[in-house]
RNA sequence: GGCCCGUUCGUCUAUCGGUUAGGACACCAGGUUUUCAACCUGGGAAGAGGGGUUCAACUCCCCUACGGGCUGCCA
């Protein structure tokens, strides 16, 4: 099985498949963004599956929200399929299995099962599922039946060892006896996650899945289960997972890592996208101007397999990257909404988009310029902003106000350098850092409340 | 306990037996800007530990430690 990802291959068609159970977080995301570059790149298809065959835990409220998330971002998909309209097809694949004799019914109960699991442990066994209902006869089977059990269904792994090349990994080899014949379809009837997962990868075609490496197991199994049914598994990448900055779980963190959240705090989907694309990879973390810029540079092979560390603090510098690089035009209507007079917005974006990291902190300048600052100044300067003030002219300021300002100012008290630009720029804007002077002139509307 | 993967500067990583162990981000210091930011230049900074194999190991093998994942009638 060779690894088709690169752009001289075939059309890749890949999927991201989440679970309406929740909300996008930066890892779901790193793995809808890794599949929708891969299908961009190779002119492919990106497939969005809702897997909500859980009825229980699946809320159209959070489809909802995973569309809206993917949409900001600019993962555009080219078909959405749903799981829970696809029941027919699974029953039937699941008769054609039963067919094949790879599928066999199991009586266990889940406590039974769990008492199980800890006396092989308790042994020094491993864990896995030893196959009792395999021997079952017909006859007690029939029994269990009569008895009121309901049967859930297992496959039946073929004992030989799975290995596939994988896209991040290298080549895996798993020896299936180590794992327990996964469980497709509960007493209840519901299909689960590994069967219909690789009864729609095979039909819809997809011939590439990139997703975490919490998946390794699942992808020997479900090889298996995809050549049973007699089609061809795809090439499989499994990339690692985040952990917080510190190598912690992300899990505990996840709580302000939703999409939702990020894009609530100001991060641009620019900056996430362009960190998400090569974090983890041996390629540079640079701010990508667009779309088409993040697919030509995406390799998921140049992703390590060790567990990366994600912050998401770095992705402010990158927002604010972002942010800088916008024309006036892009946010010219946020700019009006803040009441800046539209002959002053340009000067004001030029002030301010050097000035800030989230374009919500454009508010915070115009606010300064309207209103005025609260000054800034030293016990030793106050006299001299009191007299550098009396010598400032009258409104209206121009770009030129601040350099014959200063030059009066500084022939008046003999102050040069930063002894006397300093305590202006403190005094005017309650900054020690800040814009071009000359440019905040024009826009201051009052003076500083001194 | 079993299985899979991993461990190189603070962070992400390069190196596919011979390198002054390279880069990016971050950091620090100079320079420049009559102030701030930006920018330019420079700098500090790394092979988990122990055994092998070899003329030579970050690289190959084994062990240990540590990290992550899986080990569900979840996904």
């Amino acid at each position: 099985m060779a690894i088709r990802s690169n752009p001289m291959s075939r059309p890749t068609v890949t999927r991201f498949a989440p679970s309406p159970t929740g909300y996008i977080h930066v890892g779901n995301l790193r793995t809808a963004l890794m599949n929708y570059l891969i299908a961009r790149k190779s002119g492919g298809q990106f497939i969005l599956r809702l897997d909500d065959t859980d009825q229980e835990r699946s809320k159209q409220e959070y489809a909802d929200g995973i569309m809206e998330d993917l949409a900001w971002l600019g993962l555009h998909w080219d078909r959405v399929e749903k799981q829970s309209l696809r029941m027919d097809r699974y029953r039937e694949a699941a008769d054609q299995l039963r067919a094949a004799g790879r599928f066999y019914e199991c009586f266990e109960t889940p406590v039974e099962l769990d008492l199980k699991r800890k006396k092989q442990l308790n042994m020094g066994k491993p864990p896995v599922y030893d196959r009792t209902s395999l021997r079952l006869t017909e006859a007690e089977r029939a029994a269990m039946r009569a008895e009121g059990r309901a049967g859930y269904w297992r496959f039946q792994l073929d004992q030989n060892r799975i290995e596939w090349p994988d896209g991040v990994l290298g080549p895996i080899s798993i020896d299936a006896a180590s794992v327990s014949d996964p469980v497709l379809i509960r007493a209840d009837g519901q299909i689960l996650y590994t069967f219909a997962s690789s009864v729609d990868d095979i039909d819809m075609g997809v011939s590439f899945i990139v997703r975490g490496s919490d998946h390794v197991t699942n992808t020997a199994t479900q090889i298996q289960i995809m050549q049973a049914m007699g089609g061809t598994p795809p090439n499989f990448a499994h990339h690692s997972l985040l952990t917080g900055p510190h190598g912690e779980e992300l899990s505990k963190r996840l709580g302000v890592l939703a999409l939702r959240d990020l894009r609530a705090r100001g991060v641009e989907p620019m900056a996430l996208l362009s960190l998400m694309a090569r974090l983890g990879s041996s390629k540079p973390v640079e701010l990508a101007s667009s779309m088409e810029e993040l697919i030509e540079g995406f390799d998921v092979e140049s992703f390590g397999a060790a567990p990366t560390k994600f912050n998401d603090e770095d992705l402010f510098p990158l927002t604010r990257a972002h942010v800088q690089s916008l024309p006036l035009a892009t946010v010219a209507d946020r700019i009006a909404a803040l009441g800046v007079p539209a002959d002053q917005a340009e000067l004001f974006w030029k002030v301010a988009k050097a000035n800030i990291t989230v374009l919500a902190d454009l508010e915070g300048w115009w606010t300064l310029f309207r209103d005025g600052a609260t000054p800034l100044v030293d016990a030793e300067d106050v006299d001299f902003v009191a007299q550098a003030l009396t010598l400032l002219p009258p409104k209206p300021w121009t770009h030129d106000t601040w350099g014959q300002w200063t030059e009066t100012v500084k022939q008046a008290t003999g102050r040069k350098g930063k002894g006397l630009f300093r305590p202006l720029r403190r005094a005017l804007t309650g900054l020690d850092a800040g814009p071009e002077m000359a440019d905040v002139m024009p826009l201051l509307q009052v003076l500083p409340k001194v």
